[in-house]
DNA sequence: CCCCCCCC
């Protein structure tokens, strides 16, 4: 190669030139690279590393960024400092103001060379600050907001950059009948003749409507490259013509789809727009995928799930404890049957939780071991405590070749099967509807000072609280194992009066009495059998027989209670006793602490302050 | 052009 000529002036213009330069982003200008560095990838679907690069003309340079697909050049170092290329494909993005060549596409024309003059900043024009040369570690694209589904759904990204302006696109879209391809960031209605080369992270089922604008069918995909995600819809004839040829997981090249405003409310993905898949559309499956990212999981312990309010989306990777069978249900809303299962899903939390697959996922899930299990965009109930709802926008994947599934299948073969695992039924409600809800704790004080059961409503409140005392007359009654109402005795038998039978033995149900304390305060709080048997660990029958046999264990039994703390749900209700009102407080559900769920509550607390710092 | 994600 005889002399090289680099494209003098050329980084004045990319840096003032309108978007509408047609001319000049069809050139093919040659520079000469002056550094390149490698830069951590910015979050959001991004996963990958990128290369930072300042180009020079011989007169100025300008900063610039080396699409992914390019990363391979330096690493194998088919590009050096100092070497000259043409830029074949580039497209700009607008960034804290400031204009960032972005190159697509480039071939180099002379590998080793000399430093050409002595180039400058650009000076822009119409005064003001040039570009920046100096080496920020911010990225070309528009940040993500940090997935907020797992975290602080109210956190906003620290820097708002104005999004990319629409790209031009070089007319000669020529060579091979293609256009250049476009980062998914940069898409915009404003521009055509783009092409995405992108992977398909999820695809729905086909859903058919039916409304007073008509009837039809649809399926989605999002697509994910490495600046971003968009969610992409099929409409009736093009859902026959894509549906099949686009497999969730497989990278393709898409062009000439319509670019839509996106309604933000419907989607949880980070994107002003999303495409119209349509029949003139071009879908060609690309075999060379490896520079295009795979699905980014931001995970959520099964036990940080009662920290996520309802409706949160997260994402959720366990073990598979059980699988239910498949079953229907019938929607109230469209009376129509909806195929259903539920897997109960695990992890080292020491949770576990209940997710249910609707339609073709609940009829296509045949995993009958206890794989690896993670949900991406999983939407988080609240019924009977925390539970978890697959949506057609969330993904499903078993066993993934991921590091965290690796782990977690190694810690459940080692020590995960034998353990038990709490469920957030147990830990938050007692099926009836009372809920123990940390936010929802009262002190005891407050509770005396409120005017909590002074209604005629029953007023329900949580308290931790220590056992300070427990009434050891009337700890327990005889009653009928049948119905559990006080029995009689009567001669060698005991008479149930609802019942209408007698037993040779009753059984002995607790009726618990006892002083509690808080930090502010006691209060007496009273309990039926299921509380006596949380404190004692042992049934009436066998504390009774201790009473009548040895006294002195008896009174060493109630005393190794005291000191204990639980979580409680109290209903308080106004009594009425020798024309003395006052306010009881009946425990509704007793809860031992649990020190894992707390050390993982305060583990998630630590973690959302450092997220939303 | 959908935007429902259902039920216990």
């Amino acid at each position: 190669m005889a002399d090289i000529q680099l494209t003098t002036g050329i980084c004045a213009r990319l840096s003032n030139s309108e978007n509408d330069d047609d001319e000049l982003y069809n050139s093919q200008p040659v520079v000469q690279f002056l550094s390149f560095k490698r830069v951590p990838p910015s979050g959001g679907a991004s996963t990958m590393d990128r290369y930072r690069v300042i180009v020079s003309d011989g007169e100025h340079f300008l900063q610039s960024m080396l699409a992914t697909q390019l990363n391979h050049l330096v690493e194998e170092e088919q590009v050096l400092k100092h070497s000259i290329a043409v830029i074949e494909k580039f497209t700009c993005n607008l960034v804290q103001g400031k204009k960032l060549l972005i190159i697509l596409a480039m071939r180099v024309l002379k590998k080793e060379a000399e430093k050409i003059g002595s180039p400058t900043p650009v000076q822009p024009r119409g005064g003001g600050s040039g570009p920046s040369v100096d080496m920020q570690p911010d990225t070309p694209t528009v940040p993500s907001p940090a997935p907020s589904t797992s975290v602080n759904t109210t956190s906003t990204p620290a820097t708002v950059v104005p999004r990319a302006q629409p790209a031009r696109q070089q007319t000669q879209a020529g060579r091979g009948g293609r256009s250049a391809i476009y980062p998914i960031e940069s898409l915009s209605p404003y521009q055509n003749h783009w092409t995405i080369k992108a992977r398909v992270t999820q695809k729905s089922d086909i859903r058919t409507w039916s409304n007073q604008r008509g009837e039809g069918k649809l399926f989605n995909v999002t697509l994910m490259d490495e600046s971003g995600e968009i969610r992409a819809t099929a409409f009736n004839a093009a859902v026959d013509e894509f549906y099949d040829r686009l497999q969730e997981g497989k990278v393709y090249l898409i062009s000439k789809a319509k670019v839509n405003l996106a309604k933000k409310k419907f989607s949880n993905l980070n994107n002003e727009y999303e495409l119209g898949l349509e029949r003139s559309t071009e879908i060609e499956e690309c075999t060379d995928a490896t520079d295009v990212p795979t699905v980014k999981f931001n995970f959520v312990d099964i036990a940080g799930l009662q920290e996520l309010p309802k409706d949160a989306i997260c994402d959720v990777i366990g073990i598979v404890k059980e699988v239910g069978e498949l079953s229907a249900i019938t929607s109230k809303a469209t009376n129509k049957e909806i195929p259903k299962r539920e897997l109960t899903v695990v992890d080292k939390s020491g949770f576990s939780v209940r997710v249910t697959l609707w339609g073709k996922q609940a009829e296509q899930y045949n995993a009958t071991d206890q794989p690896v299990v993670a949900f991406k965009g999983a939407k988080v109930g609240d019924f009977q405590g925390r539970s978890l709802s697959i949506m057609s926008s969330s993904s499903l994947y078993i066993n993934p070749d991921i590091p965290e599934a690796h782990l977690l299948r190694g810690w459940y073969d080692s020590i995960g099967a034998e353990q038990t695992y709490q469920s957030h039924t147990n830990a938050m409600s007692n099926g009836g509807g009372v809920s123990f809800d940390r936010a929802e704790i009262m002190c005891l004080h407050d509770v005396k000072t409120s005017d909590m059961g002074l209604s005629d409503r029953v007023d329900t409140f949580c308290s931790r609280a220590t056992i300070m005392h427990i009434r050891n007359e009337n700890i327990a009654y005889p009653a009928c194992p049948a119905c559990g109402k006080k029995v009689v005795q009567m001669g060698d038998n005991w008479r149930c009066e609802k019942c209408d039978k007698s037993y040779p033995k009753p059984e002995y149900r607790y009726m618990i009495s006892m002083a509690v304390a808080d930090y502010s305060g006691q209060a007496w709080f009273s309990g039926f059998n299921d509380v006596g048997r949380t404190i004692f660990g042992m049934p009436a029958d066998e504390l009774i027989e201790i009473r009548e046999r040895d006294d002195i264990k008896f009174n060493q039994v109630l005393e190794r209670t005291i000191g204990s703390t639980y979580n409680f749900t109290c209903r308080a209700r106004q009594d009425n006793f020798n024309d003395q009102t006052r306010v009881r407080y009946g425990i509704s559900r007793i809860l031992p602490l649990e020190y894992r769920e707390e050390a993982s509550y305060l583990a998630n607390l630590l973690l959302r302050s450092e997220w939303s710092r």
